[in-house]
DNA sequence: GTATCCGGTAAGGGTAATGATCATAC
DNA sequence: AGTATGATCATTACCCTTACCGGATA
């Protein structure tokens, strides 16, 4: 099935052919100190307390060859002789650009709002024109809203390079000079053109801003998806708040509120950091966006961070919303410093500091909201690499890879230079499938290896008072197995089959009718405008805890296959019809002692799943709906319960 | 001299797509 | 008993976060 949450979909390469050699990939850019392999089998909480007594040694070969480097290595004399000789030389050095970002005047930085504010003005007209009824979005040629994917449907605009608004470079924004032609697309509003508007204030902003309708804003917004350059503007939570993307808040209802059930408990919101803490709920914070984008804050930095000043900052995957917002803000980037895309690659992957360039990654991170700028670097580094996606390995690359790892070491840059493969997917198919080999298994797991590996989780977690969900760690497991089975083949096996038996009491829960409802109103719920954008891991509850966030994103694929023609509806499209499906709380599945037969395989009880044949959903007000639903929308519902009563009576 | 920041590399942990097999309903 | 459907299990490429550390800079 072509999923929609594909890959190749979120992530395009670069429409040039590059040749990888011409690329300043950081292969061999510094000798210097890596872990050891005996640190390689030591659990994080293990390398943590050895990390200061370390005292490097990597058997690299080359550096064994080579005696001054390695001299150099382990003595840090040579190293602060040079550190000196710099240091004076740095005195003198003008500043780098990213010092000179950093240090922006108040006046800088407010002329950059200013920017910012008409880019978002800009792209907030565009889509409300777009979405309105006399479109005048300038289309490209050949462009079809059907032909584009359902996933996609949540861009109510053609391609980027169209929008234009060219982010300004820091400090280069003239607020009288004229905007592109198609900046401000679109009948002028209220009679003048945005283009001519000037704004004094990020107050007459927000004015102009009030004097749309504002409904109708809020309705783009939902489905524009993250307003490109929001974090970059000037406006106070509270302004910033009424503009904020609903992901931002994302927050299933709880199983127990959808079954009418008392709460027990409420879930925690993992993956927005600090979303939930009082005083905390405004996403917007322009202080923090502006910390996100500009300083390099590591984990640690980042969580002591959200500690001590409530920084709320996004982790998880990069939905296909926000890649489009990163492909946009490169593209920009490209076009308004007149990069070619050789110039753009060597930015990215830039071999020496004289072509560091942090003003790049601050002007790309401010094109997603709450994400870190080290988030969005490696999100970048790993989506423009010339060597990504290659598909399947072949024998002659294993081969490759085996004499380069037996050559090096596990140097991953130097390997992948000389494999052909990203130094990631080298280190990837090295540890998974070629470690081991000849003594791994694959195929069903016997009953003594799942008690072993039951075992050993349960010994690795609940016997030393840890989460059974979040406190493993997989590659010790393997170990533990005796490298039989992989970090993948455990992790995955007690994930989406161990643990559900182990929390339900030994017995073998099985998919009802009644976790489909509790699903479907969940993501209802999440009020997301497009399914990539949903974080699996939020979605159960301590009530409703059974399914993994693997299962459970399976499960929504199912049910969402089971909706007529969903290749080519929105997701919102999709959520009306399952919605109404799914209109009705199912009673609770009968105890196993009354069902006919026992799957051989499963010990507990099950119902089928229905879905496309569900004759029972007639109640559209049923459910909590989330949007009033276009005419379109209204008349896709109609048709596909009409199909479903037809299927029904057909059966 | 020291603290801090930037950013390159590696490791740990996780997800998505897909295929195979088998249970179940009809 | 045969068949269609879907649940479950398994595999593997791909992805994200964090740790570590050297060099640059304040």
């Amino acid at each position: 099935m072509q999923s929609i949450t594909t890959p190749a979909m979120a992530v395009d390469p670069l429409p040039v052919n590059i040749n990888p050699e011409h690329i300043s990939l950081p292969v061999e850019k510094k000798k210097k100190k890596k872990r050891s392999r005996e640190d390689d089998q030591a659990s994080p909480h293990e390398r943590k307390e050895s990390k200061k007594k370390r005292k490097h040694v990597n058997p690299d070969p080359e550096e064994l060859e080579e005696p001054s480097s390695a001299a150099a290595v382990d003595s840090d004399a040579p190293a602060k002789k040079k550190k000196k000789k710099k240091k004076d030389k740095g005195k003198a050095k003008a500043k780098s650009a990213e010092t000179a970002l950093a240090d922006q005047t108040d006046a800088e930085i407010e002329a950059n709002s200013h920017a910012s504010a008409a880019a978002l003005l800009s792209a907030i007209v565009a889509a409300s024109v777009t979405n309105s009824e006399a479109p005048q979005m300038p289309v490209p040629p050949g462009y079809d809203p059907r032909l584009i994917p359902a996933s996609a449907h949540f861009m109510p605009y053609p391609p980027p390079m169209h929008f234009g608004f060219p982010m300004a470079p820091p400090g280069t924004f003239d607020p009288s000079a004229p905007q592109p032609s198609n900046a401000f697309p679109g009948p002028p509003p209220h009679g003048n053109t945005f283009s001519e508007l000037s704004f004094g204030s990020n107050e007459e902003v927000l004015r102009a801003l009030q004097e749309l309708d504002m409904s109708k804003i809020a309705n783009v917004l939902r489905t524009l998806g993250d307003a490109p350059t929001a974090p970059q503007l000037s406006f106070t939570p509270q302004q910033l708040d009424q503009l904020s993307p609903p992901d931002l808040q994302q927050l299933a209802t709880s199983s127990n509120a959808l079954l009418g059930v008392p709460a027990k408990s409420n879930a925690g919101h993992k993956r927005l950091i600090n979303m939930a803490m009082p005083g905390n709920e405004q996403p917007g914070n322009i202080n923090h966006a502006h910390l996100l984008a500009n300083k390099w804050l590591g984990a640690s930095k980042l969580a002591e961070l959200v500690r001590t000043e409530g920084l709320v900052y996004k982790k998880g995957k990069f939905s296909a919303i926000e890649e489009h917002l990163i492909r946009s803000a490169v593209a920009n980037i490209q076009h308004v410093r007149q990069l070619s895309d050789q110039e753009l690659l060597e930015i990215i992957f830039s071999k020496n500091d004289k072509n560091r360039d942090t003003a790049f990654w601050s002007e790309l991170t401010a094109a997603v909201p709450l994400r870190p700028i080290i988030a969005v670097y490696h999100h970048v580094r790993r989506s423009y690499h010339p060597m990504k996606q290659q598909g399947p390995w072949k024998p002659d690359e294993d081969d490759l890879l085996k004499q380069a790892v037996a050559d090096l070491g596990q140097q991953w840059e130097k390997v992948s230079s000389r494999v052909g493969r990203m130094a990631s997917d080298c280190r990837d198919r090295y540890r998974n499938h070629l470690l081991n080999r000849d003594i791994r298994i694959t195929g069903p797991w016997s009953k003594e290896e799942e008690d072993q590996l039951t075992q050993i989780v349960t010994d690795m977690t609940v016997k030393q008072g840890k989460d059974v969900d979040n406190d493993v760690f997989w590659s010790k497991v393997s170990e533990l197995m005796g490298g039989r089975r992989g970090r993948q083949q455990c992790r995955i096996k007690w994930t989406d089959a161990l643990s559900k038996t182990m929390k339900n009491e030994g017995q073998k829960p099985r998919w009802s009718q009644q976790d489909a409802f509790i699903l479907v109103h969940k993501v209802d719920s999440l009020n997301v405008r497009d399914d990539t954008e949903i974080d699996w891991k939020l979605i159960s509850d301590a009530d409703w805890n059974l399914w993994s966030a693997h299962t459970l994103q399976r499960r929504w694929l199912t049910l969402k296959k089971s909706v007529k023609g969903y290749e080519e509806m929105t997701h919102q499209e999709i959520m009306d019809i399952l919605r109404i499906k799914k209109a009705h709380l199912p009673p609770p599945p009968p105890p196993p002692s009354t069902r006919k037969r026992e799957r051989k395989v499963t010990s507990a009880p099950s119902v089928n799943e229905p879905d496309s044949r569900d004759s029972h959903a007639t109640t559209p007000e049923a459910g909590p709906s989330n949007g009033p639903g276009t005419a379109s929308e209204e008349s896709v519902v109609e048709r596909q319960l009409q199909e479903d009563d037809s299927t029904d009576s057909d059966s």
